[in-house]
DNA sequence: TCCTTATATAAGCATTTTCTTATATATTGT
DNA sequence: ACAATATATAAGAAAATGCTTATATAAGGA
């Protein structure tokens, strides 16, 4: 792998609120309402870190209605396979709102 | 592997001139002139290079007479050896400085 | 259409990072 | 002991990062 897109993943990866985010996805798809609630920092923010995951290829997306899913690319480059195999899983979801305990669940 | 732990060698990797140096240790022990040269930085800001990844647990350091060799941790956490794998070497010696061709080389 | 909800974007601020230059420390050679 | 060389540390400036609040956009339901 090229030197400079290693250090855009790795620069992607490299942050403790990024890492649960990881963690939660391999669980499976996450919708953002969960993981403001499972980080404890505003929408916004992890929006920003959604993008961020996002814009070095390591996540996508999928739009639910109102909701957005986001989930763990399948085809990872060998060094984020590598660094995703490190990462403990998070159970997915913790909070109560509608887009993970109401009935339009994942479809 | 600890979130936290998985954290910090990440960041100390995701620097494209820490990526450098660690693919110039690729090859073997390394000194710091060496990388003055290969990174075009400063003498100071390789050092703080160097620390950050001696910090994180990814390499060592030999003095040999004036000169510092750094090379690479031989065991390295599962997280790294994976990075490490994706990381093409660079040739480690680009200088004309006596640790590397003089009659000390090493020693 | 209007209101509500979910998410994204913008702007501003505090913290962290990464460089620089200047200086300190340690080793070698005279 | 003194001078020269290699590296480390300190201090400060500039840039990048990650948060916040405020606002924009998009979809769904009354």
């Amino acid at each position: 792998m090229e030197h400079t897109l290693i250090e855009k993943q790795l620069k992607a990866a490299a942050d403790l609120n990024r890492i649960k985010l990881l963690a939660c996805m391999k669980n499976g798809e996450v919708c953002v309402c969960d993981f403001v609630d499972i980080l404890g920092i505003s929408q916004p923010a992890v929006s920003q870190h959604l993008r961020k995951l996002k814009e070095a290829g390591i996540i996508t997306e999928r739009k639910v209605g109102t909701w957005k899913h986001y989930r763990l690319v399948e085809e990872q480059t060998p060094l984020m396979q590598g660094i995703l195999a490190q990462i403990q899983p998070l159970n997915r979801c913790n909070c109560d709102t509608d887009c993970c305990h109401g009935g339009n669940e994942h479809e």
